[in-house]
DNA sequence: CAATTGGTAATTGTCGACAATTTTGGTGTT
DNA sequence: AACACCAAAATTGTCGACAATTACCAATTG
């Protein structure tokens, strides 16, 4: 059976990141859309990305079309749609009548992935300190608040979540249609993967405080210095990662050729 | 100069620049496959692509699945597909239980699809400068000096193409691949839809005198000022777009009115 | 023993039919 | 004439079955 499993309580970026954006203005979706049945398709698609941003379909492992409509008792036809969709989003590999793996995090893509995303979300900066609307701007700061108090408190609960947001409403901010499309629509599914199974537990102490500058830079229309600390920002994350990944594969290294011998 | 011997296809650097010669139908294709399309969504997305490019398919019109279908002489599954990887290309918008449109050409999603080109091709520029084999470099120039011996002798008809196959072979030059799959499979077949109904056919003299100052820094290996000139040619191209767009949509504004007196 | 070959099983691609939803067109009311 | 409402038609979403292709494995051969 289908049933709605909300992993996160309030995941407005989930919904709003499957069918991007038919709102008319670049205005941040409020929450609780509950537009709950739409597609089987989208439905699953949300449900099949945790399973594989949480590593549950590890990374590099073939997905059986078949026994994934099975899993959530419904056809074929809409479970290859949800593949072609997570193809778009980076998290899968197809290959025509060969069938459909999980993307495998390498230490290249990585970087890649990373230098991109540091392109593009510092143009989103720059956009952002001279576009950004007082409301955006509030909200922005709220967020910031947030978190702050929950970090204090100890509470590391939402921080990834909170991480996603943040970055996700400046890319709002930048109003521009196609930079959102293509970080948040093409790029970020694969992002908080990586994200997800190389995380860092003490990073966000020093990430809130980035984000402070930032959020200050936008607000004082400084668009480069805003660009600047954005990039450096995400730089930090980017050597955060890959050295979790380096380790991360050093053991599988390690229990492969233990398998090897026994 | 160093002169390389084929244009025909050695490693997997793409390579359509000598078959351009009568109107094709296969243009562009997937990112890192050449062999034949096996299967049937492959097959009729390049010729939709094209439909839509040409503008065969009007911008903006409604898309029929079932009268696509029969119009190829296929079911409806594959025709599925297909219109999922032209959305992921930009060319189509799809709304849930509504269907399927060509995209709407705006003189604001121009801007800021030429926007967030610029900004990725110049990354790609700078990584190419530090990046490029002798091989693509030599293939780059090859290509060059096709197009301005082509473009000396009056001959204008390899010049969309060339310009295409120019940007594409920067693109590969840069290395990275999700920058690459950004950028090919997702950007520039929404830019070509553009530039094919909006192009202006002075342009290439100049274009080409910008491609070969371009070519030139990445020999040079200065990435920051490859990437600078690159954004400014883009630039211009932009300028140039933006003007025939906005005359083409005021003749469609005419004709609208017109039609309503009627 | 490695590599190849052949056949079989498993998986993906395609189709046609049916169900769910939206769009259309007409009817009546204000 | 404008608006709301309801039934019919058109269109999209979903399903199960079949065809085409690939993956697997055993037997064979050098």
């Amino acid at each position: 059976m289908l049933k709605q499993e909300t992993i996160f309580p309030t995941d407005d970026t989930q919904s709003s990141v499957a069918h991007a954006a038919t709102s008319p203005t670049n205005k941040v979706k409020s929450l609780a859309s509950e537009k709950s049945s739409t597609t089987l398709a989208d439905q699953i698609l949300v449900q099949i990305q945790t399973s594989i941003i949480k590593g549950e379909l590890p990374a590099g492992s073939k997905i059986n079309e078949q026994a994934l409509a099975e899993k959530y008792g419904i056809s074929r036809g809409p479970t290859r749609e949800a593949l072609q969709t997570l193809e778009r989003q980076r998290l899968v590999v197809r290959a025509p009548h060969v069938g459909a793996r999980v993307a495998q995090l390498t230490v290249s893509e990585l970087n890649d992935l990373y230098q991109l995303r540091s392109v593009l979300e510092g143009m989103a900066c720059e956009l952002a300190a001279s576009r950004i609307t007082p409301e955006q701007l509030a909200k922005l700061q709220d967020l910031l608040a947030v978190q702050e108090t929950a970090l204090a408190n100890g509470d590391t609960y939402f921080q990834e979540e909170g991480d996603v947001d943040f970055h996700y409403q400046i890319i709002q901010a930048s109003g521009n249609k196609h930079l959102q499309e293509t970080l948040i629509g093409g790029l970020y599914h694969l992002l908080r993967m990586y994200r997800y199974q190389c995380t860092n537990k003490n990073r966000p102490v020093k990430a809130i405080a980035e984000h402070r500058r930032i959020v200050e830079a936008i607000a004082q229309r400084d668009g480069e210095l805003a660009s600047l600390l954005m990039r450096r920002h995400i730089e930090q994350g980017r050597k955060n990662t890959e050295l979790r990944l380096i380790e991360l594969q050093a053991n599988a290294a390690a229990k492969e050729t233990l398998a090897n011998i026994s």
